[in-house]
DNA sequence: ATGTAGAGGGTTTTT
DNA sequence: CCCTCTACAT
């Protein structure tokens, strides 16, 4: 670097040394300087909780703490990245540089690694997302003969996923009484036999599942003191972001880590603990007091972010919980707009709502569209919300959902990867043995697992010599299994020296995957395909960076696959930079904020969700989640919740949620749909409808209404299956204007092939939904 | 072995 | 509703 490269670091850097105490108000100062032993930073929504961190790192490595000594987990890369570059900008890249920060999995596993030959897995282990784990499970369920009706895959692997967050491993769990007796009474006694076999089974093909990550780090340090002190060494500073989402695992390695130095610092709010249902523990928070005792705590309780009416709506709200540590979060912002609730009739009249405030108030308040956030319960309410902002031009961009890295086409090329990189990775074999199809079936492939566990031996041995194993396959199919193996061989040696980006775009050729994508010229087809080559950039521009020193790594394909496994859906980039609206779950939107947030869907079932509502302790997790959701709001909040919404495909009818009439009823300004059919709207009473209709003038006693809710709504008359007519022009919610072609079948089975401008589909009648419309064509 | 129709099941939230 | 798995035909 030449002094002109340096120039604007300095000025930062004295910069940094004049604002930094001046930046941050007493409690922040107090707690960016307390770098000695163990501390607890309880820091309220808003509170400038990532300036304090950013603060106190930096504060470290002025008091000549080496980098390299610091840990910093945060709860996504992104946070990480973001974080990192703050800091760079204040103690200078090179130094900021050698700083590890991650996520919990991403840090175990670069460790575990390092460090796989002690406890027998390879260095380049496979790490099996949620599919391949379920997958896998669900072949041990088929394997032992037990009824995937009683022993659902899905529940079986969350069983595993909660002993494994409880480090109970499977040898633990057969002696656990609690879980044992569980599984009795859920008549499913043989659940630790699935267990014990899936362990041995993962073992086997040198994978680690998401919970091994934290179970396997755990085991590496309890078992060998000599690695534990390597790192606890390493590891003098360490500090621990979104600490009240920590599971017991999480929390065990970390005490194990800082039991050394004790220099261990955890950033946490109780009130947005929103990650129970996956292990997380708020009792972590209540521990650390009591594993600490010489813990020094400090309170941020003021808000910089929101209005003061979000801010009291917020406190108003959480306070109907019983379990939270005593805070008052406060601010000296001005107080701002009430916030707005808003009663829709469907759940697309909702989003027309929403997609015309976002019209209207980005032209009145002079707003980008990237200042605009709208938050839901679950990804399946994004539809509607989409349909609307289409509709209006308003461009958008959706977190989380089905993300890049899980896509079908996706994941089978990565697959191709994981084989190249480990051929033990029995789920990537059964994934693409037989794709493209090259003739090797279910049957064969049956065959081959058969013998594989027979012989205690893996998959791919089986592959190399399937008659050796006892596998009788017949002699063609025996060929291409050869073929298919030897041409991964020829690869593995290849892999040793060629780039990743080379490698993979062999192997997508010579796989025959592009070819096959390219042959589909449906929409998706296509769709498939370029996404095929967006990765294959992708891995181009890993190695580039590699090339050009931005990332520290080795250019190979093993180390692009290292960071694909844990990407979050918050680290996805958007190569288009254009402004856009956001749209995500509540969950998604932690640690992010944004002017003007609507949060849509507050309705009985929904949020809360259906799920929780049976226990205290759930219901009380929803409403954490509300109040993350609320406090994402700087400037301007909308509620709002639909009278009927499609689920299931089905339309149903929704209470308002109770968090509605929770909220500080002189804090919101209830608004009415512009066109309001109120002979139409009825609903049951209740004390909460009362009022909700004493504002919105519904008719309290009335009985509900049954079916022909579609009429209701707004918009053209929606078309019988009778009455459709080939040459008749319609409309569809998805699919846009389209001309009738045919009509076949009769009754409920009717169908009509419409051309659409997207190309021809065939739709059921009774479920087309289809409009009038389509004029002037 | 492979393709297709029809049944069945699924929606919390995510590393 | 939509996607995936299964059963049957080819």
């Amino acid at each position: 670097m030449g002094f002109a490269d340096w120039l604007p670091y300095l000025c930062k850097l004295s910069l940094f040394y004049v604002d930094f105490l001046e930046e941050l108000n007493e409690p922040q100062r107090q707690a960016a300087t307390s770098v000695e032993g163990p501390v607890m930073i309880i820091a309220g929504a808003g509170s400038g909780k990532t300036r304090v961190l950013t603060y106190r790192i930096a504060y470290l490595v002025k008091q000549g703490i080496d980098p390299f000594h610091i840990l910093s987990l945060t709860f996504t890369n992104k946070a990480a990245r973001e974080m990192k570059e703050r800091i760079a900008s204040v103690i200078g890249p090179s130094e900021a540089k050698n700083l590890w920060m991650g996520t919990f999995h991403s840090v175990f596993a670069r460790i575990l690694r390092s460090e796989s030959d002690r406890l027998g897995y390879p260095s380049n282990f496979s790490i099996y997302d949620t599919d391949d784990a379920k997958s896998l499970i669900r072949t041990i369920i088929n394997e032992m003969g037990l009824d995937d009706k009683i022993y659902k895959p899905n529940t079986v692997y969350n069983r595993i996923s909660n002993a494994k967050n409880a480090l109970i491993t499977a040898h633990a769990y057969r002696q656990s009484t609690e879980f044992i007796s569980d599984d009795e009474q859920a008549s499913r006694p043989r659940l630790f036999e699935i267990y014990q076999t899936y362990t041995e089974r993962c073992f086997k093909a040198g994978a680690m599942d998401f919970d091994d990550l934290l179970l396997k780090t755990y085991e590496l340090f309890a078992r060998f003191p000599e690695v534990l002190y390597k790192y606890q060494n390493r590891f003098q500073f360490i500090l621990v972001d979104e600490f009240q989402d920590t599971n017991f695992a999480q929390y065990a390695i970390i005490r194990q880590l800082a039991a050394l130095y004790q220099n261990i610092c955890v950033v946490g709010d109780d009130a947005q603990s929103i990650y129970a249902f996956r292990g997380a523990n708020i009792q972590n928070i209540l521990d650390f007091e009591k594993d600490y005792p010489e813990l020094q705590t400090f309170k941020l309780e003021q808000n910089y972010r929101s209005t003061q009416t979000i801010v009291d709506a917020a406190n108003h709200l959480i306070a109907k919980n019983k379990a939270q540590l005593p805070k008052k979060v406060w601010t000296a912002n001005p107080s701002g707009e009430r916030i707005k609730v808003y009663r829709a009739l469907t759940d697309n009249e909702e989003g027309q709502f929403v997609a015309n405030q976002i019209f209207e108030l980005q032209m009145n308040l002079q707003k980008e569209h990237s200042d605009f956030a709208i938050l839901y319960r679950t990804n399946a309410q994004s539809r509607a919300l989409e349909e609307a902002l289409r509709k209006q031009n308003i461009p958008y961009r959706i977190y989380g959902g089905l993300s890049f890295y899980q896509r079908k086409e996706i994941k089978d090329i990565l697959a191709y990867f994981r084989v190249v990189i480990n051929p033990q990775d029995e789920e990537a074999i059964k994934r693409i043995i037989n794709y493209p199809a090259r003739g090797i079936g279910k049957v064969s492939l049956d065959k081959l697992l058969v013998a594989a566990n027979d012989q205690n031996v893996s998959l791919w041995e089986v592959m190399g010599n399937p008659a050796g194993f006892g596998a009788s396959v017949g002699s063609g199919i025996q060929r291409k299994i050869q073929e298919f193996r030897l041409g991964l061989e020829r690869f593995r040696q290849v892999a040793t020296k060629a780039n990743a980006f080379e490698l993979a775009q062999e192997l997508a050729k010579h796989s025959g995957l592009l070819k096959e994508l390219y042959a589909d010229k449906s929409p998706e087809g296509v769709s498939r395909y370029e996404n095929v080559l967006e990765l294959l950039n992708g891995i181009k521009e890993f190695c580039d960076q590699v090339e050009a020193g931005t990332i520290d790594r080795t250019p190979t394909l093993s180390s692009f696959m290292e960071d694909v496994a844990l990407l979050t859906d918050a680290d996805e980039t958007d190569d288009d930079q254009r402004p856009k609206v956001s749209l995500m779950t509540v969950h998604a939107s932690k640690g992010l904020e944004f002017p003007v947030v609507f949060i849509v869907g507050l309705e009985d079932t929904l949020f809360p969700s259906q799920m929780s509502m049976s226990t205290r302790a759930e219901l009380e997790e929803e409403r954490r989640l509300f109040y993350v959701a609320i406090t994402r709001a700087m400037e301007r909040l909308t509620i709002s919740f639909a009278e009927t919404r499609y689920r299931w495909g089905q339309l149903v009818h929704n209470e308002p949620s109770q968090f509605i009439s929770e909220l500080d009823q002189d804090l919101i300004d209830l608004i009415k749909p512009a066109y309001d059919p109120m002979s139409q709207i009825q609903g049951p009473s209740d004390p909460f409808r009362k009022k909700l209709s004493r504002q919105f003038s519904i008719p309290e006693h009335s009985k509900l209404r049954s079916t022909n809710q579609a009429k209701a709504a707004p918009g053209k008359p929606g078309l019988g299956a009778s009455e459709i007519r080939p040459g008749m022009l319609v409309r569809h919610h998805r699919f846009g204007k389209g001309k009738v072609l045919n009509i076949e079948g009769k009754g409920p089975d009717k169908s009509a092939t419409i051309l659409f401008e997207g190309g021809e589909k065939r739709l059921l009648l009774k479920f087309a939904r289809l409009e009038e419309g389509g004029n002037g064509e």
